[in-house]
DNA sequence: CTAAAACGTTAGCTCAGCTGATGGATGGTC
DNA sequence: GACCATCCATCAGCTGAGCTAACGTTTTAG
């Protein structure tokens, strides 16, 4: 009979293409995973792995066994959520992925919240944007991640993955309050001339940053480029630059004149776990308490005094 | 993660009934078993098994696990089966029970028939009748299992297995040559007062003897009682009881006289596999080279001289 | 009431599978 | 075209998961 761990590494060397990186994401020595590997080899009695330049090729035998481990791991998965509803109490070790401004803003929130419910559920946070997410998820890297979409720039969705909106959080113009950069634009054309802080290009709140500025008539000025929202708030207070900033910072953005985008556009905060741990309840419970503590936060937020046509 | 061992034991404990019934099938100690299951339950973290009497009750937590671990177990095989495709030449070992009969005759010819076409693959018979050979299928103590089927008696058919006829075998009367039984019948009925060599009670060749006979409008008077059809065949040739033989048993069968009963009357043989082994390749070797040879001997066979209306 | 059978626990051993070191092959860089 | 980083394979040696064996307790059959 083929031994599962030995699948679930071929299974992660499908996704990962070298064995080093199974290795990282799965905490071992690429020996062991060279060692395992060939082990699978001997008992499947055909070639699994080619060479191809430095790295390895997986055969179509090999293909073929990822494909059976998917149904394997994923039927886990759910005997695992189904365990989870009988269980007295929600608890065990839930692996989460957040990009920044979620980490800054509702993550820890949402942990006391759930701290206070279910105590003996830990929850173990990890930075990493939402590409970089997405393959520690289907590496089983974390059970669940947050990602972001913004208006016009839709994220595909993954096969194998159950998606959950948690919120619509405003997208607003943020300015400084004093120095050359201080205005009050009655239409976002009137900031044309300005300096930016946006994200890096490729990502997709900067793709929208890019399409808003265009629809506006004009091509924004970068002069920083960061992936770091609280970055781009200290830039906007001391005056450097102008920035998209989402609504859900929150009082971090106390002291930053906010203005109001045309079509008050908002993006959509979601979270993502591997679809057989969809009715797990520690998934349940973490999904519930980041809507429940969203909700709040919004119903707290200052509205922006400016609109912009 | 579950591990999979484990969710094993548990699956064969559901059969079983009992740790030590595990341990036998698993070729394990009782403590080895006792001992995993205990760690199964900690790792899910919900009761799994209770106390009941000397024996142990699954839960419904247990029983939902045993359902996934069937599914999952399904899919191993499958992709074992679709390796052994690729494999360049059939390999390995398949663990094969047969009720007496099948290895007094066609068996062993079919392994020396296997054995030229395959040399690396290794066949391991077992002699278990019917009903414990489907057991020992379902814990995975065999691959391949040796049915039978006698006309008026339907085995059931169970569910996760692949069965497939390979022959059908005439159920013949054997009388001695000599002595008080021997005897010329024209109709079954003749022979009412003479002593039988029978198959135990609940066996599906008894009761399909005991229809027969009683069709003839006679009951059976049972002098031996034996599962074992070579001892019918010795009784039946010291003149000590006539029988129902498989004409399958051929030169075996040499100095009886074999008479054909009205509407020549033929057992099914079948061979089962559980579902997801069905397209492995060994599977298919073992099942084609038992279909020639049964097909071989069949034409080997003399005709019975006389025939019963 | 005794014997047999089943489960659980503990102590101790063994081997599967890990780490770390080494070496050869490959591909990007200056 | 030389250099160096990176990747995979192999080997020696160690460690802990999981096994056996022995013993105790509970339950059922006769």
């Amino acid at each position: 009979m083929l031994n599962l761990s030995r699948l679930r590494i071929l299974h992660e060397l499908n996704r990962s293409g070298t064995l080093a990186e199974v290795a990282r994401v799965l905490n071992y020595t690429p020996s062991a995973i060279s060692q395992q590997l060939s082990q699978l080899e001997r008992e499947a009695g055909v070639v699994l792995l080619e060479k191809a330049g430095r790295r390895v090729r997986l055969t179509d035998q090999a293909l073929m066994l990822v494909q059976h481990t998917e149904v394997i791991l994923t039927q886990l998965e759910l005997a695992e959520a189904e365990l989870s509803v009988a269980q007295p109490q929600i608890r065990g070790t839930l692996r989460v992925a957040s990009f920044q401004s979620v980490v800054l803003s509702l993550a820890p929130v949402a942990l006391s919240v759930l701290a206070e419910i279910h105590p003996r559920l830990e929850v173990e946070i990890t930075q990493r944007e939402v590409a970089p997410a997405y393959d520690g998820l289907l590496a089983h890297e974390f059970d669940l991640i947050m990602g972001e979409e913004h208006p016009g720039v839709p994220e595909p969705v993954r096969a194998g993955v159950d998606r959950s909106v948690f919120t619509q959080d405003a997208m607003l113009l943020a300015l400084p309050r004093q120095g050359p950069l201080s205005r009050r634009p009655s239409v976002l054309s009137d900031l044309a001339d300005l300096p930016w802080a946006l994200d890096p290009p490729n990502s997709t709140a900067r793709r929208w940053a890019d399409i808003t500025c265009r629809e506006a008539g004009f091509e924004p000025r970068v002069r920083f480029e960061s992936p770091d929202p609280s970055l781009h708030v200290h830039l906007v207070r001391q005056g450097h630059a102008v920035a998209f900033l989402p609504g859900l910072m929150g009082s971090v953005l106390e002291g930053l004149q906010l203005v109001q985008l045309p079509g008050n556009p908002h993006r959509t905060l979601f979270t993502a776990v591997r679809s057989g741990r969809a009715t797990h309840r520690a998934v349940e419970a973490f999904r519930q308490a980041l809507a429940e503590v969203a909700q709040a936060e919004s119903n707290l937020a200052p509205p922006p005094v400016i609109e912009l046509k």
